[in-house]
RNA sequence: AGGGCUAUAGCCAAGCGGUAAGGCAUCGGAUUUUGAUUCCGUGAUUCGCAGGUUCGAAUCCUGCUAGCCCUGCCA
């Protein structure tokens, strides 16, 4: 269990085959440092797979004592936003990661068009009339090699006063693109001149309008990654056929660093779908309350649910890095989430769907403040005290008309334990015209206060309880999964319509003043936290992020 | 099918020629003023399959099977 940080030493868990790679590396003094980055393209929010690569690239790094950056690929103005950016730095941010620096795809350029020109001038780019259709048409197919284009063969000289004229805006989209001149007859198609440079009139939310060419990602991003130095640039398993076309910019563009190229599997999570097309889908559908809606797996999403960033960070590290294709049980992060929460929240009483119970031998406007630790796990948590009145909610399924066996709860006659209380035992079920129970008559016994060391008797039950005339109310909004059934079809016949499940009850009266993001451990429900956009003063609203275990079923 | 990659328990995953770590989930049992926590116990004679090399194979070799990815002027 050695997990050093930022000395260098190599932590003996969560060993993995990139750390492996890097361990051999640094042996070697293949590298004097490593480096590495995270290379987030803006054009949607962030969520739990990228906090998978955050974790990987800037804790690998850390542990090598190198650094990581936070790079932003935005070559592709059409798709990109500013809002974006800011929303990928707050949740980087929020994680606890701090890059060594930030920058953009966008910075280099220039430095980028000059490679272009380098390749250009070997002989190694060339300029491109066809349309994309005859392009398409002559690339090949997986089993059939493609054909040269006519502008395969044009001179240097041309392809340098063209590539210009295309920089210059003297051609609109579309009508010619650079491409590189590799193999037209490669069994790997990413290599039969694949398209580094096109036209694209549209304004760049960094550069503006100086640029109207824009190179791509295959060609962009090996550059990228040898102008910042850049040692293992880690990315996903559908960017391996793309390594010889990486490769092959490194060692043809005029770059002395040699960025080596690292492939692992994306997390996939049950329930869950994690592509941004399909969560932009979702938001833009309305089918949630935007990217932080708290159904969403976005960073932003998990964050006003509640999960907290150590949960989340401590996941990604035990889920493992491999390139085998996966799906993990999203009752993983849910356990990290209560494991993270035991001893740091508060552990507090709220009724979730309340029933009155009126205590009908305590003595009426007598109000007893009991004393209650706050977290018995974390005594550093201290205590706080608790009124206890003649009329209590209690939880309406904690009480049966007819129970079946096995129910430690209430029930007509039997006696259980309130909580921090007394015991109470069921006298009388009080109903409306309609047969609904509205109130529950019951007795307590003065002998059975918490504390006093009672034990002549024993209960099974134990209830958690508000005192009605200082309960404060609150909504709770319990959740499903969005997802119902992640295998096969459209995912959008998988959405469930039922996700969100809303609450009216009470918390005790020392939660009138929680905040945004607070997080407490209600008891026998589970982990809530404040929603920091629908809770406010008069109206509190409590996310419940994940629910307590429960060995408990209604008949069995 | 041309290429690339992957295969170890229900899920994730270590392992790197010396006799299958760990976590999640599940199911038992003990403790419990949360049916929680905690604690103990629970599963692979076998690593996709078939051959081979070796004293010895999940690890090396050969063949096969299955799954994923690649024919954007997306990343």
């Amino acid at each position: 269990m050695t997990e050093k940080k930022g000395d260098g030493t190599v932590s003996e868990t969560h060993t993995h085959f990139i750390k492996h790679i890097v361990s051999k590396d640094m042996e070697e003094g293949a590298y004097d440092e490593i480096v590495t980055r995270f290379p987030p393209e803006p054009n949607g929010y962030l969520h739990i797979g990228h906090a998978k690569s955050i974790v990987l690239n800037f804790e690998l790094a850390d542990e090598f004592g190198g650094r990581t950056s936070l790079r932003f690929d935005d070559t592709n103005p059409l798709k990109e936003d500013v809002e974006y950016v800011k929303a990928i730095k707050e949740d980087i941010d929020w994680l606890g990661y701090e890059p060594e620096e930030v920058r953009f795809a966008s910075d280099y350029f220039e430095e980028m068009y000059k490679q272009a020109v380098h390749l250009i001038k070997q002989g190694l780019a060339y300029v491109e009339d066809l349309s994309q259709d005859e392009i398409r048409n002559m690339r090949g197919t997986l089993t059939e090699p493609g054909k040269e284009s006519p502008s395969r063969s044009r001179s240097v000289e041309e392809n340098l006063e063209l590539f210009e004229k295309m920089r210059a805006g003297e051609f609109a989209d579309g009508e010619k693109v650079l491409r590189a001149k590799i193999d037209m007859s490669s069994p790997n198609i990413n290599l039969r001149d694949p398209v580094i440079y096109r036209i694209s009139h549209t304004t760049h939310h960094n550069t503006g309008d100086a640029w109207c060419i824009y190179p791509m990602y295959s060609f962009a991003h090996p550059l990228e990654d040898a102008i910042e130095g850049v040692t293992h640039s880690i990315c996903t398993l559908e960017f391996e056929d793309q390594r010889p076309l990486y490769d092959w910019v490194i060692a043809n563009a005029d770059m002395t660093a040699e960025p080596k190229q690292i492939e692992f599997a994306r997390l996939n999570l049950t329930n869950t779908v994690m592509s941004k097309r399909k969560l932009k889908q979702l938001v833009d559908e309305n089918i949630v309350d935007g990217w932080d809606d708290p159904r969403m797996p976005t960073i932003s999403g998990l964050r006003r649910r509640g999960f907290t960033p150590e949960s989340i960070k401590q996941f990604c590290r035990e889920i493992g890095v491999s390139k085998a294709d996966n799906l993990v049980d999203v009752r993983m992060l849910e356990h990290f989430l209560r494991e993270d929460l035991k001893l740091k929240a508060p552990r507090t009483m709220a009724v979730l769907d309340p029933i009155k119970v009126v205590i009908t031998n305590y003595p009426e406007g007598q109000v007893e403040w009991l004393p209650a630790d706050i977290n018995p796990e974390n005594e550093e948590m201290g205590m706080r005290e608790i009124p206890f009145s003649r009329e209590i909610y209690i939880e309406r399924e904690d009480f049966m008309e007819d129970p079946p066996k096995k129910y430690f709860r209430l029930y007509p006659g039997n006696e259980v334990r309130i909580k921090h209380a007394y015991f109470i035992k069921c006298e009388d079920v009080i109903k409306d015209e309609n047969g609904r129970i509205t109130e529950l008559h019951c007795t307590y016994d003065p002998e059975t206060k918490s504390g006093s060391g009672f034990n002549a008797r024993k209960v099974k039950g134990t209830l958690h309880y508000v005192e009605a005339t200082r309960a404060v109310p609150a909504e709770f909004r319990l959740y499903e999964p969005l997802i119902d059934d992640e295998a096969g079809g459209d995912f959008m016949d998988h959405v469930n319509e039922d996700s969100v499940q809303v609450h009216h009850g009470f918390v005790e009266p020392n939660m009138a003043n929680v905040t945004g993001n607070d997080k407490f451990q209600f008891f026998r429900h589970g982990y809530f936290n404040v929603d920091p956009k629908k809770s406010s003063e008069d109206r509190l609203v409590f996310n419940r992020i994940v629910s307590l275990k429960s060995s408990f079923k209604l008949n069995g």
